[in-house]
DNA sequence: TTATACTATTGACAAACATCGATTTGACAA
DNA sequence: TTGTCAAATCGATGTTTGTCAATAGTATAA
């Protein structure tokens, strides 16, 4: 650690290459430099998570079964068609899943989903 | 289930009610309804890692043990700024710490709070 | 002290985003 | 078919955000 912070005093730090041909999402952010494709992949996932309206959408279902469009007005305070936006948003993430029955919408988690998410992070 | 859609298409929805009583960041999603501060605590953090080129940099600083600032421009392609302003933003979400030596900025990993991140998706 | 080198801050600008009113679409009910 | 209701889409608006050039701050070296 000492002998570490005389070098960084003396020699200027190299720089780290980075090899964009790797595949896939969600491997472990530790395991190697992550490429630029699948730093968008992952940046969407948690831009669907960077948004308080949405995260209590989340809870809110995580908390029941299932829930309808309809009853995620109240609670949260927003108008319809902002409702129907951020639904959309998560959705598009593969957080929830949503299955229209009748005039309703019903909205479930998708617990693989967040499992993925949650792997990311953890080394 | 199917009792459960055929009272769907009865009853309206109930409303679901949120107790705002809630301390503490980083519950699990699905304990219990999370409060708007909370929602707000944690938004910031995933909106910090809501961006590609923050995702990279963070995978550069966790592939090392101690990344210099300096050493973070050429591989993301970014301004010394902008270089500036991310590092700003993940130290702010606790997620990487930096220390100053000499003229060096050095940034590490902060695994705990990944980790801390991590659980709120695992139920 | 003066010069040099790395980092932080400021200011500006374009792109992305959250929000809502108005409208359209789709599904049931009369 | 016509009316009604829930959700999706559209259009507009104010805000946030990513980016960089220019500048200021700070620590070493001469």
């Amino acid at each position: 650690m000492f002998v570490n912070s005389i070098m960084n005093a003396v020699s200027h730090p190299k720089t780290i290459t980075v090899d964009e041909n790797v595949v896939s999402c969600c491997s472990p952010l530790t395991a190697i430099a992550m490429s630029e494709v699948e730093a968008g992949d992952i940046a969407q996932i948690f831009g669907a998570l960077s948004d308080p309206v949405r995260l209590r959408m989340l809870s809110l279902v995580a908390a029941e079964n299932e829930v309808c469009s309809c009853a995620l007005e109240e609670p949260l305070g927003k108008s319809q068609p902002t409702i129907s936006h951020h639904t959309r948003i998560l959705a598009e993430a593969g957080l929830i899943i949503g299955e229209k029955r009748g005039r309703w919408m019903w909205w479930r988690i998708v617990p693989e989903r967040l499992e993925e998410v949650s792997r990311i992070l953890s080394s």
